[in-house]
DNA sequence: TAAACCCTCACCCGAAACAGTGATTGTTGC
DNA sequence: GCAACAATCACTGTTTCGGGTGAGGGTTTA
């Protein structure tokens, strides 16, 4: 018997699930809250097996609300649930602990797949969601200029806290030469200083 | 049916694989390769639906070797393969385009729901690796000094690229002012220049 | 043999960052 | 009411960064 809760601001999803799951034998209806503190009200003195839990809600937010949820409550899986499908809401959804994600509008097969998937502590998401969240990493991975060696390995020190000095003495250079590099870096990557390029390095993992 | 390429440095797993998809009536064996190169080389001239994947192979990896497959053939799903469970093999994986990541040592049952599950373009971990996936997540997020409001907005101007008077500007205070809470942000986040800063940030995700 | 890079080094200079110190105001919580 | 802290502002240094400019030697490629 799988205990679902779900978390939603808008009463039609909640009543459209809750029908969904109604004659499923295996599935038993724990509950529902229309915020994340009701939520959090409810299993102070209740639990169960898998939260479907939308992302967008008025004050604290699904990918918010999962991150504490799954530190308060590591066993409970947690099944995203939007009527966007966002590349970006999911990768954070996953950064925070979800076992999955679900358009509201999807078939109850995959609904129930899902709710299985997801309760067996497997990861799941089904194909018109991986497609977005692949189209993401794609798109947030598009052509940067190219660097030369040295200057992904300056990239690197400077990342790691060293000043120019001190990456010169490291690597037996002059910190005329360092330098150099380094401004060849902000030129490159088009950025005017070293916030920006650490920033846009670590997010396109170059470094 | 559904036609399966591996690429596997070990003659044993191939065989093993082999062994377990013998007598699958809708499993077609489509070869193997036993390095990024002739894998490569096999899909020049032909294809298949998935690809198991060793994660670590002798020349170029199996994360490097995701990446260009999903590249040049978005069709083909990857199935990752490995005998270590770990957090951020798995994480490297997805971001490079897998579908899904399965243990060698899983069982024939485990590895038939991955490749059916990968195969209809969805993502699939079993339960052990999510675990893994997810402990791993949690690892790399531990306690940081709590920010404040105010630090955490300049904090996130200061990866924007604003210099200090650009941001005294922004929100109408005085440059000291700036200056000091940037101070602080080093002295809380136990860095000692803007580098290291940004690069903790956005890699702790508190931007 | 050019052209196009990469890597190296050099100098000037203004702007920005970083270190240190100290101060006032206001809020929160014990 | 006092301690703790967030938020504000101020001044003085020293160090580092970043813009500009240029130069010489190396390799690869057209």
């Amino acid at each position: 018997m799988i205990r679902v809760f779900i978390v939603d601001d808008h009463p039609v999803v909640i009543e459209g699930i809750h029908a969904l799951l109604q004659n499923e034998k295996d599935i038993e209806w724990a509950g529902h809250a229309m915020n994340a503190a009701s939520c959090l009200g409810f299993f102070l003195n209740n639990t169960a097996d898998v939260l479907l839990m939308d992302i967008s809600m008025p004050g604290m937010d699904g990918i918010e609300l999962c991150a504490i949820m799954k530190q308060k409550y590591p066993g409970i899986f947690i099944l995203g649930l939007s009527t966007f499908n966002q590349g970006l809401y999911i990768k954070k959804m996953m950064e925070n602990g979800a076992s999955g994600y679900i358009l509201k509008n999807s078939s109850k097969e995959e609904l129930l797949k899902a709710i299985h998937a997801v309760d067996k502590g497997d990861i799941f998401f089904s194909g018109e969601v991986s497609q977005a969240l692949q189209e993401y990493q794609k798109s947030s991975m598009i052509q940067l200029p190219m660097l030369s060696p040295r200057e992904k390995e300056i990239l690197g020190l400077i990342a790691e806290g060293y000043t120019n000095p001190q990456i010169a003495e490291k690597i037996f250079l002059s910190s005329f030469t360092v330098d150099s590099h380094r401004k060849n870096l902000l030129a490159k990557l088009n950025v005017k200083n070293t916030a920006s390029l650490i920033r846009l390095a670590v997010e396109r993992k170059l470094i």
